[in-house]
Order: C-alpha cells, then sequence, then structure tokens
RNA sequence: GCGGGAGUAGCUCAGCUGGUAGAGCGACAGCCUUCCAAGCUGUAGGUCGCGAGUUCGAACCUCGUCUCCCGCUCCA
C-alpha cells in the first residue's frame, strides 16, 4: 500500500511534468531543491484555484475585503509577530543516533532533572516532618536544595546569555559540561550547534553600511494585522470583519521535500476575521463549518478530508484545528483554523505604539478584537487537487487512458474544440466556434492526429469538455459535446453551446452550493 | 543536516568483461481516415546530471559535487 502509494506521488510528479503543470525550478541548471515553476497548464489551475476561494470569501461575505500586502515588512514586525524569537532555533545533532535536537531544549530537560531531584527532597523531608513541615523554608534553608537551586541558576544563566549573544560554541560547551546524553541513545558524541533560522533575510538599502537587515515574510497574516486600521477606516468596516489575502511567503524549511508539499517559498490564502472579545470559539466553530465546506463542494471524496484539532496550542491560540486531506503519503495538513486570540494586535500595539482598536457603538467602549484565522496553502490544495484528479482507466475495449478528472470550474481549459477530420471544411466551422467560445472560456483547438487521440490529450489535461466538429455540423449547426469523466457524447446546437457550457464549467455553480 | 536508493531522448527504460549511444511511447511535418492513443512516409531530439581522476579509450571503474525519492528531524 504505502508502495502504492510512493507510485502515485511518482507518477503525479512525471503528469505533472510532462504535461506542461509543474516543473523543477531552474531545471536546465539542475535544478533548485524544493522549488517548482508552474507551467502553462499549472498556472490556470492556480489561478482558477485563487478565483475560487477569493469569490467565496471576499465576493461572497459583505463584510470581508482583499489587501495584497508588501512581501518586504518593517523588521520590528517580525519582533512583535515573536518571529524572530521563534523562528530561531539552535540546534544539535547527535553523531550515533543521528537524531537532532534543539540544544535549548536538551538544556532544559537537564534543568527538569535537578528538579525533579529538589521535588524528590521536599517530598522526603515533607514525610519525615509531617505536618510541621515548612516547604518554604525547607526550600529555602537544606543545603542539598540550595546546592541544586544553585546549579539551575547558573545553567540558566549560561544558556541564556550564550543564546542571547549568539555564542553557539558555548551552547555545545554546556550541553558537554552538563554531560547531557542523548535521551534515546545514551551517547555523549554530539555535533557543533547550529543555528537554523526559518525566515530569509536580505538587505534594505543600496549602500551596505547603511543597510537595514530585513525578512521576506514566513506568513502572509502579519501583512493584514498591520493594516487592521487602514482597512477598519477606510472601509467603514464594524466588527465581525474580515480580511482576506492571497501571495507568497517564505520559510528556509531545514527539510523542504515531497514535491510542492513543502516548499522554501509557497502561497498563502489567508483570511483574518476579527470578533468581539468572547466571540471568538463560536466563530472558531462557524469558519471551521465553512471552510470544510469550501473543500467538499469540489467533489474531490469526502473521505478525503478530517479535522485534527491542536492539543498543544501555539503561544498565541486559544483553539486550533487542521485541515488534513488525503494526499498521496497520507493525511497532511492543507489548511489551518485558528483562534489567534488579539495576541496579534496586542503585540503590534505594544511594538507600535498604536492603538490596534474597534470602538463598539453598542458597548460605548474600545477593545482589541479577537482574531480567528483560516489560511490555506494555495500549492498544498494544487497537489491535493492534482492527486486526487488523476485516474488511470481501463476501457471496454481494454485499453488505457490516464484522465484528470480536475473539477470543471477549475480546469485549465475548459472546452476543446475538434474538428472530426482536417479537410471538407470542418477545421474552419471549427474555428468560427472557438473564436466565439474563447472570448468566455479558455479553449483549445487541436486538429492533428485521429480524434480518439485527441480526446486522450484533452483527459490528460482535465479539459472537462470537448466540442466536436463533424459533416452533420455542416448540414444542421449542431455539434456533439463530449464529457471528459463519462466519454458520453450529446449532440446540441450551436447556438446553446456558449450556455450549456457556463452552466457546466462555472465558478458560479461551486459559490451557489455554498 | 544524517542514513539508504536513484540520475542515459519529452516519458518508460535497455546498453555484456571499458571499445563510435539504442528501443517503445511521445513530439513535429505530410499522406490516409466521418468519433475514443489505427496505419504509412519522413524529421527533430542525448558531450549518458555535472567536474576531476585512472586508461590508448569511460555511460560503465575511482573520487568529488548537484538534484530527486524514502526514512529520521522540523513544521506558527
Amino acid at each position: 500500500m504505502a508502495q502504492q502509494e510512493d507510485n502515485l506521488l511518482k507518477k503525479i510528479i512525471s503528469h505533472a511534468k510532462e504535461y506542461g503543470f509543474i516543473f523543477p525550478s531552474s531545471e536546465i541548471y539542475d535544478g533548485l531543491a524544493a522549488a517548482y515553476d508552474y507551467g502553462q497548464n499549472g498556472v490556470e489551475l492556480k489561478n482558477n484555484i485563487k478565483a475560487y476561494w477569493w469569490k467565496a470569501m471576499v465576493q461572497l461575505h459583505e463584510n470581508i475585503v482583499g489587501i495584497d500586502a508588501s512581501i518586504f515588512m518593517h523588521p520590528t514586525t517580525w519582533k512583535a509577530s515573536g518571529h524572530v524569537d521563534a523562528f530561531n532555533d539552535p540546534m544539535i545533532d547527535n553523531k550515533d543516533s543521528k537524531k537532532r535536537y534543539r540544544a535549548d531544549v536538551l538544556i532544559e530537560d537537564h534543568i527538569a532533572k535537578i528538579e525533579a531531584k529538589i521535588a524528590k527532597e521536599v517530598s522526603k523531608a515533607a514525610k519525615r516532618f509531617g505536618d510541621s513541615f515548612d516547604k518554604d523554608q525547607f526550600v529555602a534553608t537544606n543545603q542539598r536544595v540550595l546546592g541544586y537551586s544553585e546549579q539551575i541558576d547558573s545553567i540558566n544563566n549560561q544558556m541564556k546569555t550564550a543564546i542571547e549573544s549568539d555564542n553557539l560554541s558555548d551552547l555545545k560547551t554546556l550541553i558537554e559540561e552538563l554531560g547531557i546524553a542523548d535521551p534515546v541513545s545514551g551517547s555523549k558524541n554530539w555535533t557543533d550547534v547550529r543555528q537554523f533560522n526559518l525566515m530569509f533575510s536580505t538587505e534594505l538599502g543600496s549602500l551596505a553600511e547603511g543597510a537595514n537587515k530585513i525578512y521576506l515574510r514566513p506568513e502572509t497574516a502579519q501583512g493584514i494585522f498591520v493594516n487592521f486600521l487602514n482597512v477598519q477606516k477606510s472601509g467603514r468596516m464594524k466588527i465581525p470583519f474580515g480580511i482576506a489575502q492571497i501571495g507568497k511567503a517564505f520559510r528556509n524549511e531545514i527539510i523542504a521535500r515531497q514535491f510542492i508539499f513543502r516548499m522554501r517559498e509557497f502561497e498563502q490564502m489567508e483570511m483574518q476575521f476579527f470578533v468581539k472579545p468572547g466571540e471568538e470559539i463560536e466563530w472558531y466553530d462557524r469558519w471551521k463549518e465553512n471552510r470544510i465546506k469550501w473543500h467538499k463542494i469540489l467533489g474531490l471524496g469526502e473521505e478525503n478530508y478530517r479535522f485534527h484539532d491542536h492539543l498543544n496550542l501555539a503561544h498565541y491560540a486559544n483553539a486550533a484545528c487542521d485541515i488534513e486531506f488525503n494526499f498521496p503519503m497520507g493525511f497532511k495538513e492543507l489548511e489551518g483554523i485558528h483562534s489567534r486570540t488579539d495576541f496579534d494586535l496586542k503585540a503590534h500595539e505594544e511594538h507600535s505604539g498604536k492603538k490596534l482598536q474597534f470602538f463598539d457603538p453598542q458597548e460605548n467602549k474600545n477593545y482589541v478584537p479577537y482574531v480567528v484565522e483560516t489560511s490555506i496553502g494555495l500549492d498544498r490544495m494544487f497537489l491535493a487537487i492534482m492527486s486526487a484528479s488523476y485516474v488511470e482507466e481501463t476501457l471496454e475495449d481494454g485499453s488505457e487512458r490516464t484522465v484528470m478528472k480536475i473539477p470543471a470550474a477549475l480546469a485549465p481549459y475548459k472546452v476543446a474544440v475538434l474538428p472530426l477530420v482536417k479537410k471538407d471544411g470542418l477545421p474552419e466551422k471549427a474555428r468560427e466556434i472557438i473564436d466565439e467560445l474563447k472570448l468566455d472560456f479558455n479553449c483549445q483547438y487541436d486538429e492533428k492526429d485521429a480524434i480518439g487521440k485527441r480526446y486522450r490529450r484533452q483527459d490528460a489535461i482535465g479539459t472537462p469538455y470537448a466540442v466536436t466538429v463533424d459533416h452533420q455540423t455542416l448540414e444542421d449547426n449542431t455539434v456533439t459535446l463530449r464529457d471528459r469523466d463519462s466519454s458520453n457524447q450529446e449532440r446540441i446546437d450551436i447556438s446553446t453551446l456558449r450556455s450549456r457550457v457556463s452552466e457546466l464549467v462555472s465558478i458560479t455553480r461551486l459559490l451557489k452550493q455554498l
């Protein structure tokens, strides 16, 4: 089974390349790890996904508006958001077990062991002294406990100094002096401590001396938070309201793999919804429901989705879950829905000195709104659609076809117009038809090779409908409309073609179900 | 970053003990053909991932390097 799934991912990667969906970045130079380019068909699919999301969020909600914030942001943004501290981890590897640990966590675990010793002393003493036991006094006077406490303080100080001054070799020395062993193997054979900063940085300003270090945003959310007041004031928005954004984000992942699932440059579709404090859980639940519906309407299979509730919440959240999708490599995060409390806006208030509050006329008071976030990885959504759509079918006559059953509304091309043969005026008639259709739909024209082969080509890129012009067309102005998934054909009048196709492939049809 | 596997035409792969680089499919042009990868003719496309070394001679042997896949790790 696992092997089958691996094969599926491989097949999708290979199909994506062969049919112009996704190419490895700078491939002629051997590629660049974990960077991919969207090709001629990929970009169409990607744009359609964006359109479906944007319409569902912005167009359908009168209290949600969009923005497009800059990728570069003031460096203080990332101090406020916590990324400068939290995205900066000192890591150390054990050479024997090949396990990697955060150096500070190893030291903290060691401290926890000493604390456990103190606790043991305390409980022993408590037994000895019975009811007359004064814990605070014991801790303050017992020589052994005092010794442990001193150890802890000393280790903490050394660790803090080392981390704050970015002195990684001191950190390693500390680990060695404490005799910290790999919890798995017991080995003390450590590599040097290395800093992993997940944010990409660059210099702003052309002169190196005057240059300021700035970061490529590791998430799009902060662009929304810093514009909270701008949008609220200029758009006369009233709580509850949302701000949506589609844009690139960058993370220098230690390991970026699994095709476009984890890339260092990726695109997010995020919506931050600002609510009255105390109502956030109610809205969190509503957005969970709304978002899963958005996914299921696409028809990729309801069994391919599940919620995963977070038990360990991030520092800013009071509720969080993922919508997971059944990718070829198993169920993995596709979208996150987080109740971020007022953490971000408050942090930006503190760092900027600006009030980021909403005056509630009903309550007649100001407050910092709470935030419910929905954040979906566009590239992951792309992969989800590719993997759920890829089908190898054996036909009745025993031949095989590979068909991308991409939801019609998202397919790169909506219609292929095909003259049955390349003579008798059929190509001319087909051109007439496509000239009309291309005003509304992304169309393809193809007259090369036998008709069956042309159908298969369209199947491979997921074109949901094919219009075939035959000799009867010249007589009565009718064509056949072939359905990609069933291969069934219906004969319809050319004059009804546009409305018929529109009905089948429009995003509107999906939106109505939301 | 560590360990394992792999890299030859657009794709799937063959290529013997080191001796001038191959097939099928696909692509392109044309012929033929009235509905699901038919047939015929022709064409294009590879310094065998890259770089060094050994050798008279390297796709093949050695070393290095890059990229991809799997596992570990990480994942706001």
